[in-house]
DNA sequence: GACTATATTGCCGGATAGTGCAGGAATAGC
DNA sequence: GCTATTCCTGCACTATCCGGCAATATAGTC
């Protein structure tokens, strides 16, 4: 293989998957890990990525997702790596947007082949760059203050859409007014995906839990696993295992 | 055989994989090393191929995979204040994506009030930041090379659109073969997107010019402006001005 | 046909690029 | 602290490149 080749191959996989190992590619291509590391060396010269201690990382995935002002990323980070457990393989993932999408999205195992559907630009750009998830982006205007695709022809999709799993990014939860927000055309489309779904499942940080917002999304009985950044046993989850929910 | 021939040859084959070797065509050809070489060289000179050490690559595969970075910034830039003039208040434009659309995303005026259509998550991306602009997304299967929607469903949801201008990010432009590109399915959308408007907008960075790729989106007779950061009288694109084609 | 000018090709020798390997320095993780 | 990788440097080997030269082919001219 020709080293330009070879270069623009290095590329493609670091585009792909973020980052690249020295020892994983010269594997692939077949060449020392010498080699591999002149390349990384004269790539990362030039700009195109960035090189790290044993591979190299991708460029923009380290500027344009830099998550350092998401709010409360840390918990976050565990509710991603929460939810990533109920996805299996094969399945039809629905999800909405939002910073703990996202993080979701950047925590779903390399290995997991599933389909996901989604109508926000964030989680679709993250959701493209996993090697085997095949991503279906939902049509229709975009709303601004959410980047989220909202109006008729969405729903009408949605609707067609017979998923397995569920996805709520959620802005607020409540015993008695369950899952609210404030935009009426996205919780359109959030009830649209709920009543789609086999299995429904809000990610919420605790910080949001006993509290409400204008507009009804669903009651909580439509919600099938409640997922936050406490342990399952913790004190203020307990109205909410009363009620009959999964926890975790 | 004939050094034309032979060098039209070098041509299929670089077409065909990307790549030669030149210990691989002198066998292939039955002619010294040396001649390949210069062969090589000529055609380089000629902007046909890349020559690099031990062969040469196609031209489209050394340009689709390094333009992960901003390759050519100010080049697209000044494309993007060309294509601007363009639109108008109340406009519906169709456009897909790639770097030199999203600069002209950045450089819309800020008082411009349109409706823009795109499959592309950059570009809406980009959209969905200026004030006054409408964003549709079109839905689908999100292609992940390209990071635009692809299939069937994308296409049909297109020609329901009656545009007024389709603004294509280009790959290679050539008299002959007119805009070509790499991929099935991204040129499928191309194909769509140009049919239902009404004025067809091509972008491109003139060292794009007189390059062709494997797929035909449509002849130049399609087009109806070419941009590029040259001065319209420029002397590369005099054979694009005989075509009849709108030059700025 | 004879001659000349030019283009094309193959070959030679020195220069250069690309690659792998070895050994010591630097780094990450425990 | 220690150990295991990973990194860097210098070196050797090979493939490739470049310029010049000679042989041959082609085209045009008288």
């Amino acid at each position: 293989m020709l080293k330009q080749e070879r270069q623009s191959f290095i590329l493609r996989e670091i585009n792909l998957h973020n980052r690249v190992l020295c020892s994983d590619l010269c594997g692939q291509i077949n060449v020392s890990e010498d080699t591999i590391r002149r390349d990384l060396n004269e790539l990362a010269d030039e700009g195109k990525l960035i090189k790290v201690h044993g591979g190299a990382l991708s460029k923009s995935f380290h500027i344009s997702n830099n998550s350092s002002n998401v709010y409360s990323l840390d918990e976050k980070k565990t509710i991603a790596r929460k939810v990533c457990n109920l996805i299996e393989d094969g399945m039809f993932v629905l999800t909405t947007g939002g910073t703990t999408i996202t993080e979701m999205a950047k925590a779903l195992p390399t290995e997991l082949r599933a389909t996901f559907f989604t109508g926000s630009l964030q989680a679709a750009r993250e959701y493209v760059h996993h090697p085997n998830i095949e991503v279906i982006f939902i049509g229709d205007r975009i709303s601004k203050s959410s980047q989220l695709t909202v109006g008729g022809e969405a729903i009408s999709r949605i609707k067609q859409i017979k998923a397995d799993l569920c996805i709520l990014g959620t802005n607020a939860v409540d015993i008695e007014h369950g899952i609210t927000d404030n935009d009426w055309e996205v919780v359109q489309v959030k009830k649209a995906m709920i009543e789609t779904s086999k299995k429904v499942v809000s990610l919420t940080i605790s910080e949001k839990l006993f509290s409400t917002q204008r507009l009804q999304v669903c009651t909580l009985d439509k919600v099938d696993v409640l997922i936050t950044e406490l342990l399952p046993d913790d004190e203020k989850l307990k109205p909410f295992i009363n009620t009959g929910l999964t926890i975790l």
